[in-house]
DNA sequence: GCCGAAAATTTACACTGGAAACATGAGTGC
DNA sequence: GCACTCATGTTTCCAGTGTAAATTTTCGGC
């Protein structure tokens, strides 16, 4: 490959790319940092070029940010659709989804903030909304399976939707933030299974 | 030399309530500015005051941060019980506590995302803490009517108690960050009392 | 081989929060 | 009345941040 030059060579001008190699720094020093102490420079320094080389790619940290926010909305999807067994039926597929949400952003909880802090990333970019729709409709079909027909035609959003979502971030943020009363071993002591198992409809 | 403090004389060297001008200057700014854009010299120059002053009464910059969230917390109670009339059944009164909080973190989205920061506020300290419990309070006794006597003796946190403020913190969150589809006043369509009517048990 | 464009670099700037040394003056004990 | 104390603010300095502009290096097409 061409990205791959000899190992002992001189490093090259040209990193060959750059783009997905400061995403990729980017989610490692957001692990390993934090969100808050996450610097522009930090990131370009892990790769090995200047602190202004990420502006060519980028224009500038919101969009580097941008690009890592969208990244994380795909693996997000794909940490939703993990557990998905299509034998079993919408409630047992909505628990599982929302064990992946809530398993996902316990993970990864820097990113999980950045991911959704709109004055951090540009929520105009298209890859960033094409990325977190992916991730949203997975969440929008197991909502559409357990009342199917209701949604009127031509709506964006049903309120099964925004119910499944509301209960199912705020209770990964609240857990995030440390919010939730913990049990010895540091997790919330009820899970949001347990919350969903709580709510007469889905129990 | 004169302890009268004549509008037109000179700013005496001590402020004097330095502590909470500091407080009310950084609320002021969080609504003009946001979170993002909000530092510690510019609300000192509010004051009128050199940024490193503040040092002497909150230590950091997150010590400062973490007293704004806390008399945030404080309002935040006041806005929970605002909408409250002891005449409604529990049911209202969870409608109309879900309604205030919402709308307090709509109409103060930067205060609502500092104050669930935890990596911007110290939540080891007790002023945070307490003003904090004393908003958990507001929504955990309505929790409590809802499901009189099923609360296990000494049990910090019910389920029921993390269901609802799940849903009502995911709702507030999701909107203040722009991801709930919006009409065309700006607004979500689905409104925080929409979901709870569409929740069967609290219809 | 040459030349334009893309990709990085260097340098400079305004800004941030924090540390350290110093200045002020309000309050207290005598 | 007076001196001493010490909390309260100021000044100065420092490392670090993101961004802009001018410059250098390299790639790719002719």
């Amino acid at each position: 490959m061409s990205a791959s030059p000899s190992p002992a060579g001189p490093r090259p001008y040209h990193h060959g790319n750059l783009k997905t190699a400061l995403v990729e720094a980017g989610l490692a020093l957001l692990e390993e940092r934090g969100l808050g102490d996450l610097s522009l420079r930090e990131i370009a320094a892990r790769v090995g070029v200047s602190h202004t080389a990420p502006k060519n790619h980028f224009g500038s940290l919101k969009g580097l940010l941008t690009a890592i926010a969208a990244e994380g909305f795909r693996r997000h999807a794909a940490a939703l659709e993990a557990g998905l067994k299509p034998a079993d039926g919408p409630v047992e597929r909505l628990h599982a989804a929302a064990e992946g949400y809530v398993r996902f952003a316990r993970a990864h909880p820097a990113l999980f903030r950045l991911m959704f802090s709109a004055d951090l990333c540009d929520f105009g970019d298209p890859d960033l909304t094409a990325a977190a729709s992916e991730s949203y409709g997975v969440l929008a079909r197991l909502a559409g399976r357990l009342e199917p027909g209701t949604a009127e035609p031509g709506e964006r959003q049903t309120r099964m939707e925004t119910l499944l979502w509301s209960i199912v971030h705020g209770y990964a943020t609240l857990a995030n933030e440390g919010q939730l009363a913990a049990g010895p071993d540091g997790a919330p002591v009820h899970g949001i299974a347990d919350l969903f198992r709580h709510w007469p409809r889905f129990a």
